[in-house]
DNA sequence: GCAAGGTC
């Protein structure tokens, strides 16, 4: 039997289609991994997929996290375990003159903890990371008179083979091993392959290999020295590495530039101008066409004069077409680009498409390449689609067609194609985000292969009391690729049909002093494109370093809008580029690069690259550590700095968001804490983030207003304080209790809200013997309609919401509600209290129809 | 309670 091991169940797939000559493969399984069985001239060949790399570098457990010591590195006896040091070179002493770091030294019941830099120069093992199927491998290694490596042919394809070859080594010492190299799913390209089989290049591994462990030790060191300095507790993992800190580093920049920057005044003169006569429908805005003036001198001369003008004349009108070519083919980068102006952040993006990839709706999600494979049937894939009703039309006429010529991108590469829709969707069975997703993809696709758009831009002068205004307009012409593919476009604005020598009328005249603005903030898109452009990441890792970034509070808030650093942020940023520079810029990848190649071309080894690589990391520890305790106080006060909600009204100290160290919980407390006992109750199940200037002080009670942004809802603003006017509501009668009106007795239903909870609820007066409460929405202004429910009699109320009026029935469980609960939302109101309430209903509603 | 790189 002869096994194929590649680095994906996608392409063992493939691979056994292609190279399969009699019938079709046979799908099976080993362990659970889906493995390919068919035949070859007689001969029993599987393919089976591994995930990626299946083994993982890390430290010895000695040196691991411990739950009774933490991140103390330890050795028994103290004995240090030598790491691999190149013939010929020491290992630096690390019993040197440095100062004690992390219990340096100590003895904790017989065993030593070493410092901190003798992780720096530890040894790495490699461990199972993919125990299933590695099982699998070794399974079938056992059977295997040959063994052929398919994983990718790039550096890391060689690496994920080596590891998998080490596996089968292990069960199989002897048996034949060969590599295949392809770089496309074709079938000329995959029997060349097998037809010209290499040796595994151990050397690409190697370096490969060397890339894992300089990642390994440098992203470990520094993050727990970062993490270590002034230690957060527990979920305050400061981190740092290769390409999570320069990108970092980037988001910083960019802050410090807007920091820096000084807006400078400029007044603009505009106005509205329309053809003679003409309704409202046709005014267009005009403006000075001296644009931004720098002198307000200039500018009050220039307004002087049109200010009071009700009248202008057209000089020239100007007309120019300009085409608009059809966008390129999506690989990663583009995609996460589009959908991030589309509201979908980028590690959102690659889960929904590969689960659209796996749902069999689109081709692979995860590509470099920006050109479609002649292998490609384009004609096909529009048919494919066709059957979605909203690209019905657009699929028509690109099928009318004789010949489909699609756009092509400046990257091409042969591995995947770029990513295209490979089967009609149906929006009803998709979420919502998903189908935003493919419908992105799918009309991109359309619209690589639909024709320019043709714009027509017009520009018209106008002179008004000797002072030269223009208006400029875009109106589509041609709609070509457009008609299609409505994303990330300007609005067109017409202008209305003039020409040279017409009298417009004029009006409204403003001269309005301005400022520049500093650098925008990077959007999520804008952030994978630089991280490209500077070498930073790959196609695979970008968006979910972004989100870690996010994770460990180094960007503020949650994905979504422009990106902002905090404070901690900069400061890790401030000290990293003081002490440890090299971490701190894209240079460590691209020498890093360097140094790979030599390692893969033998000029170096991996042991050279890599001691090389500990000696720089060594020298930087030692200035971190020697500055440990500024670098752990600029920390902490950065931490703070970003819990800051506002000022205590009580001692005028910090107010901050804390952590309950009983209940987890978050609550707002002040910094003179004990001195001073002032705290605030947050609400639950929000993000909250303080206001700045006089939104920040409530105007009532003096305690500070926040912002709340609740999941996926509209953000508000509220005081913190609950006994503040402006949060309490008066009791308020919404009607009157059907279950006490059935016992022949007299109960009111009245709206309360708690004060330490801030819930709100309606409950009976006569509460103790019918026990009826129901709950209510946290926010919106309660009003009462004095009716009762057809379905339940429970009382119906309004709700003020941000959308409208809201009108409700105040039961749960009232029956006219079980669709919408059986979908899912507002189920959580559905507390004990109003269960109680569902059995003395049912009575209760009978009772009081046959009243009426 | 460590990075970045694969992939599910």
């Amino acid at each position: 039997m002869k096994l194929v091991i590649t680095e994906k169940n996608d392409a063992a797939q493939q691979i056994a289609r292609l190279l399969c000559s009699v019938g079709k493969p046979k799908a099976d399984k080993v362990y659970n991994t889906p493995v390919y069985r068919f035949t070859v001239d007689g001969e029993e060949w599987v393919t089976i997929g591994l995930r990626g790399h299946i083994l993982a570098p890390d430290f010895p457990t000695e040196l691991k996290f411990d739950k009774k010591l933490g991140w103390y590195a330890v050795s028994q006896d103290g004995e240090m375990l030598p790491a691999d040091v190149p013939d010929g070179l020491a290992r630096p002493p690390y019993e040197s003159k440095r100062k004690p770091f992390l219990k340096d030294g100590i003895d904790i019941k017989g065993w030593k903890v070493p410092s901190l830099p003798y992780l720096v120069w530890a040894p790495i093992e490699k461990l199972p990371a993919e125990k299933e199927i590695i099982r699998a491998l070794k399974n079938l290694a056992k059977k295997a008179d040959s063994v052929v490596i398919g994983t990718d042919f790039d550096r890391e394809g060689e690496l994920i083979g080596s590891d998998a070859l080490a596996m089968v080594r292990d069960v199989a010492p002897d048996v034949p091993v060969s590599r295949a190299r392809y770089s496309a799913f074709t079938k000329a390209e995959i029997d060349h392959a097998f037809n010209n089989l290499v040796e595994l290049d151990q050397n690409l591994a190697d370096a490969g290999e060397s890339r894992q462990y300089i990642d390994l030790i440098w992203g470990a060191a520094l993050t727990r020295y970062l993490t270590m300095a002034k230690f957060g507790g527990f979920g305050n993992v400061r981190s740092a590495g290769r390409v999570q800190t320069p990108t970092l580093a980037l988001v910083v920049e960019r802050e410090r530039e807007r920091l820096a920057f000084k807006p400078e005044d400029y007044w603009v003169i505009s106005g509205e101008a329309a053809p003679q006569g003409a309704g409202e429908e046709d005014a267009f805005k005009i403006s000075h066409s001296a644009g931004r003036f720098a002198d307000e001198q200039a500018a009050a001369t220039a307004f002087a004069h049109v200010e009071g003008a009700s009248t202008g004349t057209v000089t020239s009108v100007v007309k120019k077409s300009r085409t608009q070519r059809p966008p390129t083919p999506f690989n990663t980068t583009s995609l996460q680009a589009a959908a991030a102006a589309e509201g979908i952040s980028p590690a959102r993006t690659m889960r929904i498409a590969e689960s659209l990839y796996m749902d069999g709706l689109i081709s692979y999600p995860r590509v470099d390449n920006t050109v479609y494979p002649r292998s490609l049937d384009l004609r096909a894939t529009v048919k494919a689609i066709s059957g979605v009703p909203q690209y019905a039309p657009a699929c028509r006429e690109l099928l009318s067609r004789e010949k489909l010529t699609a756009t092509r991108g400046k990257t091409e590469t042969t591995d995947h194609p770029p990513i295209y829709p490979t089967a009609a969707a149906d929006p009803t069975k998709l979420e919502p985000a998903q189908w935003k997703l493919y419908n992105l993809i799918a009309r991109r696709f359309l619209a690589t292969l639909s024709d320019p758009a043709v714009i027509e831009g017009t520009k018209i002068e106008i002179d008004v009391a000797g002072e030269p205004f223009q208006a400029s307009g875009d109106v589509l012409k041609v709609a070509g690729f457009r008609a299609v593919y409505p994303f990330g476009l300007k609005k067109d604005e017409q202008l209305p049909a003039l020409e040279q020598g017409d009298t417009v009328d004029v009006r409204d005249m403003q001269l309005e002093a301005k400022q520049t603005e500093p650098p925008a903030r990077y959007s999520q898109g804008k952030l994978v494109q630089e991280m490209e452009k500077r070498g930073l990441g790959t196609k695979s890792t970008r968006a979910s370093i972004i989100e870690r970034l996010y994770q460990v509070k180094y960007f503020k808030g949650t994905p979504s809008g422009p990106i902002e650093p905090s404070q901690l942020g900069m400061a890790i940023i401030d000290a990293l580029h003081e002490f440890a520079p090299r971490i701190t810029t894209p240079d460590m990848t691209s020498e890093l690069e360097e140094d790979m190649t030599h390692v893969a071309e033998g000029a170096d080894t991996q042991d050279q690259v890599v001691y090389h690589s500990r000696a720089l990391l060594a020298g930087m520890l030692d200035a971190l550590i020697e500055h440990k305790d500024d670098l752990g106080d600029a920390i902490s006060d950065a931490v703070t700095a970003d819990a800051k909600v506002g000022t205590c009204p009580k001692c005028g100290k910090d107010l901050v968001m804390k952590t309950s160290a009983k209940t987890r919980g978050s609550f707002i407390g002040c910094m003179g804490w004990p001195d001073c006992d002032v705290t605030y109750p947050v609400p639950s199940g929000v993000r909250v983030s303080p206001l700045e200037g006089e939104a920040a002080v409530c105007p009532e009670c003096g305690a500070p207003r926040i912002k709340c942004q609740p999941f996926r809802q509209k953000a508000y603003e509220v005081c913190v304080n609950p006994k503040c006017p402006t949060n309490y509501e008066p009791d308020l009668k919404v009607g009157e209790c059907s279950v006490c009106a059935a016992a022949g007795r007299h109960g009111d239903l009245i709206a309360h809200k708690s004060e330490k909870s801030g819930k709100r609820f309606i409950r009976c007066t006569n509460y103790e013997e019918c026990g009826v409460s129901y709950p209510l929405p946290g926010r919106g202004k309660l009003e009462a309609t004095g009716e009762v429910c057809e379905h339940c009699g429970a009382p119906i109320v309004v709700v003020q919401t941000a959308r409208g009026p809201w009108r409700i029935c105040v039961n749960m469980d009232c029956p006219s509600k079980e669709k919408k609960a059986a979908s899912g939302r507002g189920r959580k109101g559905a507390s004990s209290s109003t269960k109680k309430t569902t059995a003395k209903k049912s009575t209760s509603t009978k009772k009081s129809s046959s009243k009426k």
